[in-house]
DNA sequence: ATGAAAGCGCTAACAC
DNA sequence: GTGTTAGCGCTTTCAT
């Protein structure tokens, strides 16, 4: 039994006395073997603490059994969440995960997209740092199958999956109107990214069928981060009339949002009403307890690898598919009737 | 230039009109190669639109420039700030890494092992589902370089990188005592986790330091997880003289321990003070705001990385090296003065 | 400065 | 049932 480095097949086949050939057959548990050379050689296996080389295997194979994700911004909440669904699905098949975070920078999604390449992933989960997509083209040209989630991807027909932001916020926004309220503020993400976009058009919609006049200083910009919705509720609390209501576009942004309402001493609930895109930890033991959209992450990312799979096991073409999943208003008790507490009720 | 298929070092050799030893060493940024062939091969490069086979270099070169990263649980917060971290010094280095979330299941744990072995990671970086460590032999057997984060891995030599949780805890809980708490309560971590355990030391430290009798029905078990909390929250209440004081061994015990005290209308900060392990969300606008201990988790990262790293660079033996980080006390509103409310006082 | 060729560990087509 | 062998794409001596 040699100790020197790792054993490999011909180690094997040595010990069992048989040809590499036959090694291969068992380990890959593809039958005409003999039991009895078959046993010889799991005890060979087991003697030498063999472990299949992948790189080996890939070479021949082309394929590595493992998919790439990449997510803008590992620490929120969502994409783990979003991970771990895709992860389980993944173990089922027999696949590897790889993941990796661009922190929002379509440089870094590019790099990383070129060293997934490089591993030869065999399909690719992505929720872009530029909905553009001009720097994903060398999975195209590699044919390298791609599902988009939660952002699309303009330059690639790729399968989805995505979640009605519009419907979503509709719902809370409409919510709010038939509570009463009128002055009711959005604190927007990146206008350039599908979430973003769309729930800003869910608002501008309810507020429209509804005949609430749109009013521009109700709408105030973030990035999706924690700061920026900090800073968003400081500037509503600053402007003239106060809202009497505010729908946060994500879950970063609540969170921010509610820590600059605690130190503004804005009322949640009673003073100010909230909603927000995408619970949050905090949510059911704030006082009042925090309304929100909802949406089934877990879900997400098993359907996101289920199509992935398909691409991977029909090259076929087969027409693009698009998953919209319904997301889901729970009403607590951080949105009120409006008090009109600026005076002008 | 040929359509089907990747182009490979071959085709490239081709169009430039050299061999593929030349293209290798431009690729390579090996030098000895005059100005105008390598241009001529960049040129070529570009035109086929080459990427290296990772499979192929890795046969040759016996590394990946791939690190396994596992955790026990990927939606606890705490590990994906922590893998920030490792990434962002992996990426410096041009390493890349690959995440798997164990479940807490040391038979995942070992699967996982056992196919980031297959895939030839250059090194690990861990917080094991079994502190035992008997499933791990594999690495140390394969000569792989293990880093273990926040829990230790008794049956392996290997580097760590820790946090000083008994003192942490120690802090916590003494600060409840000189507040004038002495019926403080704990709800524990996993016994045989290095975390769980520890935590629990420090209060036994704290309690005896200053003379305060241990309750065995003020110590309640957890599992880290947050319904365990919440359970432990409800069983505390239901003690006969309830504790005026809880400290909480982790962020989703805290959670969970925090819809708990609201649940059952237990006032925070009034009728019983509180302070848990790790940072939350929640912690700084919930009304009182959550006092915690918290530690740096992207500097655990980073020095993970750092220790791993090196592991693989100078192979010769090292002394295992481990790191203690300090941990923090965050003093905020849920510790107050005891109120003996329940009538002992 | 460049090329020829061996070989990394494996799979699969083809022999026997 | 089992063995032989030709690559997969690359790096790296060793020649030239």
């Amino acid at each position: 039994m040699k100790m020197e480095s790792k054993p490999n097949i011909q180690d094997v086949a040595k010990l069992a006395n048989v040809s590499i050939a036959t090694v291969s057959r068992v380990i890959n548990n593809q039958g005409g073997v003999r039991k009895a050379t078959e046993d010889r050689i799991v005890k060979a296996i087991q003697d030498l603490g063999y472990i299949r080389n992948a790189a080996a295997r890939t070479m021949k194979n082309k394929e590595t059994k493992t998919i790439g994700v990449i997510v803008p911004d590992i620490k929120n909440p969502f994409f783990p969440l979003v991970m771990a669904g895709i992860e389980q699905k993944a173990r089922e098949k027999e696949y590897f995960t790889i993941l990796s975070s661009t922190n929002e920078s379509p440089i870094v999604e590019e790099e990383i997209v070129k060293n997934f390449i490089e591993r030869g992933v065999d399909g690719v989960i992505i929720t872009t740092a530029n909905e553009n997509g001009d720097h994903l083209n060398l999975l195209q040209e590699q044919g390298i199958p791609v599902v988009a989630v939660d952002r699309s991807i303009k330059k690639l027909e790729v399968d989805s999956v995505f979640v009605d932001n519009i419907k979503g916020t509709y719902q809370a926004v409409q919510h709010l109107i038939l509570q009463g309220h009128r002055d009711i503020a959005i604190i927007c993400g990146p206008q350039n990214t599908k979430p973003g976009l769309e729930r800003f058009l869910g608002y501008q919609k309810a507020l429209e069928d509804y005949n609430v006049p749109l009013n521009e200083s109700y709408i105030v910009q973030g990035d999706f981060s924690e700061k920026s919705g900090y800073e968003a509720a400081q500037k509503l609390f600053h402007t003239e009339h106060k809202p009497t209501a505010i729908f946060s576009s994500n879950n970063l942004m609540t969170i921010g949002c509610m820590k600059s309402l605690k130190d503004l001493g804005w009322k949640l609930g009673e003073e100010v009403s909230f909603i927000g895109f995408d619970d949050v930890d905090i949510a059911t033991f704030m006082e009042p307890k925090l309304s929100v959209v909802t949406r089934p992450m877990n879900t997400v990312g098993e359907i996101a690898f289920q199509l992935l799979h398909d691409r991977i096991s029909f090259k076929d073409a087969m027409p693009k598919r698009e998953y919209l999943l319904s997301p889901e208003l729970i009403v607590r008790g951080s949105c009120r009737l409006p008090q009109f507490h600026n005076g002008r009720g």
